[in-house]
DNA sequence: AATGCAATCTACTCGCGAGTAGATTTTTGC
DNA sequence: GCAAAAATCTACTCGCGAGTAGATTGCATT
């Protein structure tokens, strides 16, 4: 037996700092996501430019410099390419969900976290397409489980209302109606808000939640 | 010369309580108006509801019992139909403003009256179509007008909240931030406001207002 | 009675864009 | 080296829905 070949199994890779035109099966697999990832952002942008029905495929294509196929090839047809985007949102939301939870302090201060993430979260591509994505885009089977992940987001918000107002740092006489309302002004930014304009994401949110905290009428 | 024809122009036509079949001009206009506004109101429920997109005028016909033609021939095509729509939804934002400003009473007085009554707009047919219209669904010409619109009420926002800073009734660090804020919670509901839901409108739209003035921190 | 206008229909055209077939080239695993 | 799999292209099909042509009917005005 050929000892050179043999020690290639007990040796370790050599270190491959300077990438090689040969590359590895991870490489290539991280590589192949790279594709993807770069096609779903491509395609969120339109779609929050121009509209979902505005935007076809072959443009998404185009400013990839690919052709149409290709996206098929990486995402299969048009419903999973939203699909996915939304996705790639929600679960930004999701993980607020969870670092708010995980989150020391009195109900206020949790629920004060979560809204700003919440807000920021709705200012970035991904975010902005889940508030843009109504869910007449969707064919049935999708939409049935975009509605299942927002009522997650929905559901937490929901208790960590609750736990506030258990706790006694948060009123609110009606909190379901409390919930839509914070939620409608944190998703309003998905139209407005403008990465070139003078504020922050982290300022917008921010400033939004003030408000939101204490009102517009003066303090008595 | 027979005296009878003469006196038709003399006289008063005779009272028409009981509606002939032979309508006079002033009727046939009315009824036009009345099958235009038909067309327009069929036509927005099902822009709401399945989305823009989504309709086609033929369902829109159908719905109504008659033929895609006979909407081509009260308001011109599919993107005069949306027009319209969002224009009388804004027409009603409009009165609002108006009636807002005639009030009597404190900045903040009037910039309540005023975000009640906007609210409510959003959770009718034609100001939810105002909502859920992106500028990107109108051809280029019908979305500058949208906007133009949209900006004047805005800007009548705006400068109810000065009014209210200016005599200290209202309380905004960033009146622009506060502008967004408040509108993006009054927005909402256009999405998930249900008339055969637990709320009537006004109380919706009373509730929601609360939770702004006051925030949902415990008053200090 | 004649002409014209309003209202409505049936039956088309036509372009756009989603999705696919199948060929071609490159990569890779043995 | 070679067969299989991955990546990508060109060049289609096909259905949907916006918009139109042109006929028909009926009422209205003179």
């Amino acid at each position: 037996m050929p000892v050179v070949r043999q020690s290639k199994a007990v040796n370790e890779p050599p270190a491959q700092n300077t990438k090689s035109p040969f590359p590895d099966a991870a490489q290539r697999k991280a590589a192949r996501e790279a594709k993807r990832e770069a096609v779903l952002l491509a395609a969120v942008r339109m779609f929050n430019e121009r509209g979902f029905h505005a935007t076809s495929l072959d443009d998404v294509a185009l400013s990839l410099g690919v052709s149409k196929p290709t996206i098929y090839h990486y995402l299969g047809n048009k419903d999973q390419v939203l699909l996915e985007c939304v996705s790639i949102g929600l679960a930004q939301l999701q993980q607020a969900v969870e670092e708010a939870r995980a989150r020391p302090g009195a109900g206020i201060d949790r629920l004060r976290y979560f809204l700003e993430r919440y807000a920021q979260v709705n200012m970035d591509d991904f975010g902005r397409c889940v508030i843009r994505t109504g869910e007449e885009l969707l064919v049935p089977a999708s939409a049935a489980s975009f509605r299942a992940k927002k009522r997650e987001i929905d559901d937490a918000l929901r208790s960590l209302i609750d736990e506030g107002v258990a706790d006694g740092t948060i009123t609110a006489p009606d909190p379901r109606l409390l919930a839509f309302t914070l939620a409608g002004a944190l998703n309003w930014p998905a139209r407005w808000f403008d990465p070139a304009g003078p504020m922050t994401r982290e300022e917008a949110a921010h400033g939004m939640v003030d408000v939101l905290l204490h009102g517009f009428a003066p303090r008595s």
